[in-house]
DNA sequence: ATCTCAAGGGATAAACTCATCCACAGAGAG
DNA sequence: CTCTCTGTGGATGAGTTTATCCCTTGAGAT
């Protein structure tokens, strides 16, 4: 239903909710989410793209949230790694199904499509910050802390 | 979520169960179901080795439904394809995640989840019958409508 | 300028699902 | 018995998703 990837999007982001402002490196995301560490560098690299995080290179670089996308549904992190869900279709594409020759699941279906759909337009990436991370260590800053984040 | 194997096979029981009693070869239901004639009997296969349903090799063989089939619930099929859907888990495995410790999308999931399997616990092989396939030919025997059915 | 650090990104591989091919086995017709 | 019909089942292939490798690019430190 949802991919592997666009989960680890959302936990990946999960994590840098939590730490707004600061710029973390790849290869830490990857150690506190269990996101493997080059399929991670991926994901992040789509997030950029869509402006979701914002990234640096070099000596202190690394990711960060973008400002507004706290605001952002859940929704659009998931089509962008899934596409758009057709969610008119029902779960099981029993042959032709509509709301006028609707197959025997439909009914069901329309429920749960309608639910899942609402928690995906409802809930934004700035909620997912209370995730709980499979390995709760890793949340000292592993470098030595310097000054210039000038940018 | 459900796995396009495990749609096929309550496609194809759908077709089954309009046909109570009536042997029908592969190629006809293939035809009729618009699952690819040869991966539909696997999936026939692995139906016959859980008695799903019947099967008859050889002049005027094909395959029925069991008798008991109709009262049993699509998660058996479902999970025959699929395996043990693990329920408990939050659709975006976003770290552990349970009652006492949720997820931020954990309450939105538990609902959906929860009409999901009921729906799958609920629903019945046997209520797959109104199914409406893509092609609404195929009806006809196909064979000379030969008597001995004696089995 | 040069070095090192970390993200960017193309190529490739591994894993899984979906689909096809073909030889075999069993059953009825003749 | 032999022939044909149809399901059985192993092997193989295609396609997609997930994951890894490694070279390149850009940026700060010195």
């Amino acid at each position: 239903m949802i991919s592997k990837t666009a989960r680890y999007a959302l936990r990946i982001l999960g994590y840098l909710v939590e730490r707004p402002g600061e710029r973390i490196q790849g290869d830490q995301i990857a150690l506190a989410t269990g996101v493997p560490s080059n399929y991670l560098s991926k994901i992040l690299n789509q997030l950029r793209k869509q402006r979701i995080v914002e990234s640096q290179k070099g000596w202190g670089g690394g990711f960060v949230l973008a400002p507004r996308s706290g605001r952002i549904p859940i929704l659009d992190v998931v089509e962008l790694f899934d596409g758009r869900i057709p969610q008119r279709e029902c779960v099981f594409n029993l042959g032709l199904c509509d709301a006028s020759h609707p197959c025997p699941l439909h009914d069901h279906w329309a429920q749960i499509s309608t639910q899942l759909d609402g928690m995906l337009r409802t809930v934004t990436v700035g909620e997912l910050g209370t995730v709980n991370l499979e390995n709760g260590a890793q949340k000292r800053p592993r470098r030595k802390a310097n000054g210039t984040r000038s940018r």
